[in-house]
DNA sequence: ATGGCCATGTAAGATGTTACATGATTTA
DNA sequence: TAAATCATGTAACATCTTACATGGCCAT
């Protein structure tokens, strides 16, 4: 059986978690969820839960309860429920241990190309909007936390911390080039032509 | 002319940092990268240098410094640095700005449906494991500082505050399912079969 | 009944991975 | 000189996105 990829488990565990659902009910999981890493396309989601269901993982009712064509709702199956548990861990994958991506951080790497004013202007707009996302974040993290489900208020309540951690690194990245460090071996300064 | 993608603009600010370079020595840098985003796979790389160049983003000298066969060095040309500019920003992206994705937080969405004791094995690997790479990111970033490139440290220190900072909410998640949420309208229990 | 939205798909394209082929250089 | 390794590609495949096609339901 083939390994199951990171969009085909959050998939499983929505069905596990909602019951029998339609793909457009999955879809628009996705398509609401906060974090756009995934859009929820139809051309993503339909073939993934047809893959799903020839694997028997999950498996469709006869009754269609909310569709209104001839739609199948879907529910998670015994063997679904087992590979939903290998995906999950333990054990976990290198690779959900490490240091998850951000773009922002990958943009900082190559920040000396930018002159000290545009530089500037990108610090400034990074603060600035990650201090409104901060805000969003918070109320959606109170809003989970009255909701009564712990893993739903523990998700959002990670999401918060990163955004934090983010929000003071990035005071530290301003206070860093202003004030460029003392104890490297050549002076900070990284001029370059143009 | 088509947007920068991320590994696109990656390249381009390789190549932008490093001055002349063969698709190999771009390859390195991914391969040796400790995130393991992207595999650095040459199924990624030439193909995508390629492109650049047809853009006249990057140009092959006719020299050849490293390469060993008839291999081609590209540096970056004007129209490259614009267009990696443009990628850098501002304006950012809306998805820079926001929650990055992380697998272990996805995970714990679901984290229900696992047993009490499997649970607990979850929590520990991902606590143990964590606590091991907060050593070497440690280490990377002393390295760093002491390297005197202040994007590459900050960089590494902007690593280090994520793995901080998820390590506290694993603390967190650990303490909270022990003992559930108060203010919920309803229990916390989420009694599930199996 | 018709215009608009809900819902289910499919098609084409972009981008990445793994696996393979092959040539050049170093090393035993 | 034979084996190992470095380096450059290509081919096949997987997966996701955007854009499109189409069918059913509902309100005016």
């Amino acid at each position: 059986m083939p390994r199951t990829t990171e969009l085909e488990g959050c998939v499983l565990g929505v069905v596990w978690e909602k019951g029998p659902c339609t793909p457009y009910t999955i879809r628009r999981v996705f398509q609401d969820s906060p974090s756009p890493h995934w859009t929820g396309s139809a051309g993503a989601i339909y073939p993934l839960v047809a893959r799903l269901a020839t694997r028997r993982l999950i498996r469709a009712d006869a009754r269609n309860p909310t569709g209104r064509r001839g739609a199948k709702a879907y529910r998670i199956t015994p063997s679904g429920l087992e590979a939903l548990k290998r995906w999950l861990g333990p054990p976990l994958p290198e690779w959900a241990i490490g240091v998850p991506v951000d773009a922002l951080r990958t943009r900082l790497r190559f920040l000396g190309a930018l002159t000290a004013q545009v530089r500037k202007d990108f610090l400034d707009e990074a603060e600035t909007r990650l201090r409104d996302h901060l805000r969003v974040v918070e109320k959606e993290c109170r809003r989970s936390r009255a909701g009564g489900d712990p893993f739903a208020y523990l998700v959002s309540r990670g999401a918060l911390s990163m955004l934090q951690a983010r929000s003071g690194w990035l005071r530290e990245v301003r206070h860093t080039l202003e004030k460029p460090l003392r104890s490297g071996r050549r002076p900070a300064s990284r001029a370059r032509k143009r």
